[in-house]
DNA sequence: GGAAGAG
DNA sequence: CTCTTCCAACGCGGT
DNA sequence: ACCGCG
């Protein structure tokens, strides 16, 4: 296969990667030539974690951070220190070329890291990671509807996607004026008021036999070296569900849930309407007065 | 999927 | 030569 | 300091 300019051998096209839904690996490559457009400015300029499934998605399944030496010369990559000492040698996706490649290789779930390589040590981006409790998709919905409004407050935009396994995630730009740590605990603080103003619902408490049915507000990857998986990213569940970003309306649709989109009805989805995400990268707002606001609410609802 | 070490 | 093993890591809270 | 989460 020529894409471009690389000549790339794809092994193993018949390889059966998703048994029951009887998708191959060459599918599977097919996929992602054809999703590159609309996927890579998400992926650009970001270390890359490989998610890697070599035995399909009968098989175990494993990360890796470090780019093997025997990938091309023409993979992009970035060198990253590793907070405890060391450096990790990272993939960086930025063509459709590197997509098949790694596709290829059997990464059919790329994550990404919420900085980019110009400025590691600073957030484009916040997730928030939300997952029912239980099998209760109304309530991810109810969680991101709540989110996008409390985000609204505080002058910033959001952006949904499934993550294609079981919730979805909120994604909030970023002005990369600040680092992980402040951007953390920005995100941190949100969600307590958040679970403060519905706490029959929602909640920050990491102990799932504290949590008492309550949808738990993950902050947890707004960290340093921490991924998310990539927008158009497959999972490696029965039917390949696909990470997939959404216009807002889509979250008040009872019938929405977290395997909405998988490989077979992507491309029918993709031609219908135009990319959701379009405006992400316009959409960044002041953190400076976002912050500022958060604080006042704070005071006036949190009491102590 | 591929490299490297053990046998 | 064949077979097995290895491929990540941050912050948090509890021991 | 180490373990178990997400
Ligand atoms: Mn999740
Ligand atoms: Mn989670």
């Amino acid at each position: 296969m020529k894409i471009g300019g690389h000549k790339l051998e794809i092994t193993h096209e018949d390889k059966i990667f998703f048994s029951k839904a009887k998708i191959t690996k060459g599918d599977v490559v097919d996929y992602f030539r054809r999703v590159a457009n609309v996927m890579l400015p998400h992926v650009r300029g970001r270390p890359l974690a490989m998610r890697r499934h070599p035995d399909g998605i009968k098989g175990e399944g494993f990360f890796q951070k470090e780019m093997p030496d025997y990938f091309p010369r023409w993979i992009q990559h970035v060198t990253t220190p590793r907070k405890e000492g060391g450096k990790v040698d990272n993939v960086v996706c930025n063509n459709a070329a590197t997509l098949v490649y790694l596709a290829n290789q059997a990464c059919f779930t790329p994550h990404v890291w919420l900085s980019r390589r110009d400025k590691l040590d600073c957030p484009d981006q916040l997730i928030f990671d939300l997952d029912p409790p239980g099998k209760k998709f109304a309530l991810v919905r109810f969680a991101a509807k709540t989110l996008h409004d409390l985000f609204d407050e505080l002058g910033l935009c959001t952006f949904v996607k499934t993550t294609g396994s079981r919730g979805l995630h909120v994604i909030v730009p970023l002005d990369r004026r600040h680092d992980f740590d402040t951007a953390r605990t920005f995100s941190q603080d949100v969600a307590c008021v958040l679970a403060h103003r519905h706490s029959k619902r929602l909640t920050v408490e990491p102990r799932k036999n504290k949590r008492r049915g309550r949808l738990y507000l993950d902050t947890a990857r707004n960290s340093y070296a921490q991924h998310a998986v990539a927008p158009y990213a497959v999972r490696a569940i029965e039917g390949a569900p696909i990470a997939t970003p959404l216009r807002w309306d889509e979250v008040s649709d009872s019938k929405l849930y977290a395997q909405r989109f998988t490989m077979k009805n992507i491309f029918q989805r993709l031609s219908r309407t135009s990319d959701p995400w379009k405006s992400l990268r316009r959409s960044v707002r002041s953190f400076k007065a976002a912050r500022k606001r958060l604080d006042a609410i704070m005071k006036k609802e949190l009491k102590k």
